[in-house]
This record gives structure tokens, sequence and C-alpha cells, in this order.
DNA sequence: CACCGTTGCGTTCATATTGGTCATGGAAGG
DNA sequence: CCTTCCATGACCAATATGAACGCAACGGTG
């Protein structure tokens, strides 16, 4: 089978590179090209299409200078433009996703995320489409069922769970983002360990994590009697 | 929650009645109009979005006298109209159901289909508004995590029509949805086990698959030494 | 100015308690 | 009687907690 073209679309060079070098070490996928904003990525799409090379997968931020995600997608739409949407955005608004999925976007990406999440939402994409290509031996005539239908939604909608460090739980990471995310301050690991009732132990443990994947930065708070206090601060998500 | 408006969209006059009839009896579903073919459709589509009261959902058969069902996708696209689509068709051509997905169709049922899974298709897709309207409890904030937009997209999955994975049963499954419905807070796979008596294993294994599946939510329990005790939570909100 | 007690957090370790997996037994169906 | 499937019990792995220890800055005191 041949692969999967990806068009990337991003306006900021480093993260672009850096979809664009996710895309390179995933098997099955090859890069079709970059565009910065909606129009050239437009144009892009146009022009491999009358070439007769069709992008078939269109990595696509929110977040452009031009043009809006989504009228990119309903524009894509308008002009004939089919191509599978992934699309990538650090706005976490849910009403935005209802439109999102009405427009044909197969799959969600929050950034930022890292390259296992990248690759296992593009490998579920992959085995949606290899679904499609090839339907379940055991059913005879050319025909799809209902659960041939089904299996294939549900490999392009499962969640799954990432690899974690030993000694770090899913459940609890999840509750310290979510704590830091609202926090527009910068907390200690003791009011952690308050406002979400675990141990500072374990507060202590998460953010520390969380410092060593960049999500948040650790600085020292002096000024009070003793050892000085870690406190932690959201690094605001390049857009 | 207000009902979700629903059009139906059917040449036969009868298997139309016989859809209309599904909507009626389904809760949190009202038949907001019927049309036999697209032009009628698109133009009461307009109209309704005209008068205020768009619709939400649009139950699209394929195969329609005048046009395709995936031209009245695109042609409801370009023209604004971004209700979701559950497209019902005979046909079973796989390389169909990709460009429909590519057009925003959120569900696929294919003819011909008894109640129980229209009404678990569209139970499914009234699970995914929901979950999108108001994330799952115990994250607190506006935002959403990449988790809950997971959670959201699994939920379009079909779990009852999928086959059981190699160690369920349909009556167990049965008796411990029950048992969680009932449940108003959270429980624990030990409180399960006690009030079912099964086995713990046996608990675990089930309310696992729910969570799976979105039909309830997983979150930790903290505060107590000793690893973290998984609670379980009933999503499903009966409107 | 140097030193030392105080103080509160960082760090480590053992412990408790649950989650996860494997092989086994029993029941249902053919 | 055989096969297949699921629930079970027992084992190992995982993970938050509490306590004990160490460390670094503050604030007196010499």
């Amino acid at each position: 089978m041949s692969d999967i073209r990806v068009l990337v679309v991003e306006d900021e060079p480093i993260a672009a590179a850096a979809h664009a070098a996710y895309i390179g070490r995933l098997e099955g996928f090859t890069l079709a090209g970059t565009a910065p904003d909606g129009q050239s990525a437009l144009r892009l799409m146009t022009d491999f299409a009358a070439a007769g090379t069709p992008v078939d997968l269109v990595l696509l931020d929110m977040n452009l200078p031009d043009l809006h995600g989504l009228d990119i997608a309903r524009r894509m739409r308008a002009a004939g433009l089919f191509a599978d949407i992934i699309a990538i955005t650090a706005v976490r608004e849910l009403n935005i996703v209802r439109s999102a999925v009405a427009t044909g976007v197969v799959q969600y990406l929050i950034k930022p995320f890292t390259f296992a999440t990248f690759a296992d939402k593009l490998g579920s994409y992959r085995l949606f489409r290899e679904q499609l290509a090839s339907p379940a031996a055991g059913h005879a005539g050319p025909g799809a069922s209902q659960s041939d239908v089904d299996q294939a939604f549900a490999s392009l909608r499962a969640p799954s769970e990432l690899p974690l460090p030993k000694g770090l739980a899913a459940s609890t990471l999840e509750s310290v983002q979510d704590f830091m995310k609202l926090q527009s301050g910068a907390v200690s690991a003791s009011e952690v360990m308050d406002a979400l009732g675990m141990s500072r132990v374990t507060a202590r443990r998460y953010l520390e994590y969380l410092a060593d994947a960049g999500t948040v930065t650790r600085t020292a708070r002096y000024g009070a009697p003793g050892r000085p206090e870690n406190e932690y601060r959201w690094t605001r998500t390049a857009s």
C-alpha cells in the first residue's frame, strides 16, 4: 500500500518543522509539503490535486494568521478537497471540537503533545484506513457489514493510554495538569497538595515530572524562613 | 438540555415513516421534519436555520432520486449548514464510508437495521454531545484536556455492536451496568464486588470495559495509604 | 562580621493497599 | 465425552502515603 501523503499547516516555523520531522519518523506516512497559512494551504492542496497526487491527510493548526482552521476546513469542502483532517490546537474549547467534527475532522490533538501522542493518533488513523481498504475476512461478498464499519469507526476513535515513567499514574498526572492549567500565578507543591488532597510527596513528584517535560517551569521562592520552596508555573503554551 | 432536533431525509415513504417513528420513541430527540429528496432537504434546513431553530442532526439516506447523499453533505457544508450527519445506506461500499467521514458523517447505519441498532447509534451520538457540553466531572475548569476529547470521540463508538472482548459475558455486563445506573455517587471496584457477589477481578474487568467505552468515568481516590483506589461513576445522564 | 539555632521544605525509604496477570476449575453447549 | 468459555483464587507488580532525615535560608547573638 502506498504511503499516506500528509500536508502540515502551521504558522510557527519551529512547530511546523517539528511536525514535519514527526511525519518523517512514522512508518507509512510521507510529507507532501508544509504551509504557513490558510491561503497557501488551500492553493497547495489544489495544485497537488491537479497534479494527480492529492493530499490524503492534513495536519491543520486551528490558529493561523489569515484564516481560522474551521474556515479552512469549510473552504476545503466547498472547493471539493476531501482530504481527511487532524486538527491541532492549543484552544481547549469543546464547541470547536463539535464544529470540527461536523466538517470532517477525524482526530483532535491538543498542544503541547508528545511524539507518542502524535504517533498514536496518526497510527489509529492509518488503522482506520487499512480497515476500510481490506475489511476483515470471513464475510463473503464485496460489501461491508455493519460490524465492519463499526470496527473501522472504533479504531479511529478509540483512546489509548500512553506509557508513563514508572511510579506515575496517568489519572494523577492529569489531575495535576488540570489544576496547573487553571493557576495564573506560580504555586508551590504544598498548595497543590492541599488543593488536590494528595500527599506532599506525590504532588512534588508529579510537579517534578512536569518540570522535566517542560510543561511547567520551576523557580525558587525566597524570603520566608526555612528552606526555599520551589514554585511551579504553567508554561504558556506556544501558539 | 433541550432535545436534539432531527431531520429525516429518505425517499421511500415507508422507510421515512419508520425512521420518524423511531425518533419519536427515543428520549432526547425531536423530529424536526422529513424530506423525500436532497433539494427539499437543503431547503428545509435553510429555512429552519433562518427561523432560528436549526437542525442538529440529519438522518441522511445515501440513495436519493435527485442527489447522492455525499453531494448533499458537501452542499450542506458549502451552504454553511453544519448539522451532524448520520448516514443511512444499503450500499456497502467502503470508499463511500471514507468520503462520508471526510464530510463530517459521525455515524454510519447500513440497512436493514433493527430499532436496537438505531437506538444505539443515536444514543452514542447523544452521549457524544453531552460530553462535549459538560466534560467529565472530576476535572475542574472550563478547558478540555486531551483525554476529555478522546473520551468524547470514544462515545461515538458502538460498544454494544462490537464483538465483546474475550472473557466478557453479555449477562454479566448487563448486571454491572444495571448496578452502576442505580448508583448516584462513585463506587469502587470492591464495592461492586460486594454488592453483586462477584470476584474483584471480574468486577474490575467489566468496570474497565465500561470505562473504556465511555459509559463510566474512572477517577482515583486519594488520601489513604496504599495504592490509590479507582472509583467509577456512571456518566450517561438520563435527560 | 561570623556563627548557630530555628524553621520549613526537599529527599529517601519502608509500608499499606490496590491493580494486573496467569493458570485453574467448573459450567454450558454441542 | 469433548470443547469452549468465563469466573475465580493466588500471585506479582504498581503507587500513594507517612515518617525520618537532610538541607538551605532566615534571624538572632557573640
